[in-house]
DNA sequence: ACGACCATGTAACAGGTTACATGATTCT
DNA sequence: AGAATCATGTAACCTGTTACATGGTCGT
């Protein structure tokens, strides 16, 4: 159950609302945490419950009103307490990459359509991460250098699925050509 | 819902025990889909209900008897059919990333201690990798080609993995001297 | 002796997804 | 006219995790 922590570690930087904080699991954090907005609306809530952010209620013209939260003593606290703490392994979740593995029942064309697909995605998300990567290169405040290294992950690890993408294209096309 | 998917996968190739699956989704196939014996024995009980798996009763001696499950011709068209669907899109969950992100908080010593085990596990399981994709190198029948990929993807990601942790190591290293 | 491996399962609970709900503004 | 963006939330449902339960064999 580390969702909490996950958004603890956001607000740590930045006073942030549930929007903006789902918009951030959606992309650069995504990589490595995914969480949808609901999932989010119910933590923050929870937390807020038990004091580990507080919120300010902000109106605004033209858009709904927001809750802007920030994190609290108590919730740094807690932050601290779970970073010593031994880290749960990590888990995947890759549904491409089943596929692939099962891949002499799948009919080649469909699964290199997919894979062109995901190619162009992955090199837009490695794009955007090295903008932001440069963009942090040139302040260097506080705790920059560790939201670095989290786009030093997601740009590693774009690198290597791109890299990835290209075996199994090979494999494919040499697939399809027997076939003929 | 694709846990039934990744182990018709599977059985695509070999009859297996649910604790032969479970063995497998801890190893090869982990990286990029786990379970628990609890979910894989639950979701095997349901697939034999909706005849997508048979098995057979296996008693053993000085072991507790065991059922083969193999897939059947209604588990395989399923199979096809999901192949076709778009893949759902990968999710990540690395509680040790969200760490790093949190850095400034934590104490560097003991994100260090804890980096030294991951890179030891990842160490390993890259060895794993590279051994398993040696031998179906050797061997070059009709699903091999796709077993191969699904290394191949372990090992990429393993290489990328340590390349990071490198970086984080630096990074972990100098806020230490810089704290004396 | 003790732990690891083999092998299967149930039950309670926590976590996550999908669907539903609302509504103004701005861009195409 | 229609879609996207901003912004919040509830409810039903499905998935996944943790705890519990059993018991023989084999290696150290």
């Amino acid at each position: 159950m580390s969702l909490r922590h996950a958004i603890l570690v956001l607000l740590q930087d930045e006073e942030a609302s549930g929007y903006d904080l789902a918009r951030e699991f959606a992309n650069s954090i995504g990589l490595v945490w995914n969480a949808t907005h609901q999932q989010i609306y119910l933590e923050l809530g929870k937390l807020n419950e038990q004091n580990m952010v507080h919120y300010r209620h902000v109106p605004q013209d033209g858009k709904p009103d927001k809750k802007l939260y920030r994190i609290t003593d108590e919730g740094r606290q807690e932050l601290v307490r779970w970073l010593r703490r031994p880290a749960a392994p990590a888990r995947v979740r890759d549904a491409f990459m089943v596929k692939v593995a099962g891949g002499a029942l799948a009919d080649p064309e469909t699964l290199l359509g997919e894979l062109d697909q995901l190619v162009q995605q992955r090199k837009e998300r490695l794009a955007n991460f090295e903008a932001e990567a440069r963009k942090l290169e040139r302040q260097s405040e506080g705790n920059s250098r560790f939201q670095h290294l989290t786009l030093r992950r997601g740009i590693l690890d774009q690198e290597a699925w791109l890299a990835w993408a290209e075996e199994v294209r090979e494999v494919l096309e040499d697939t399809l050509n027997h076939q003929h």
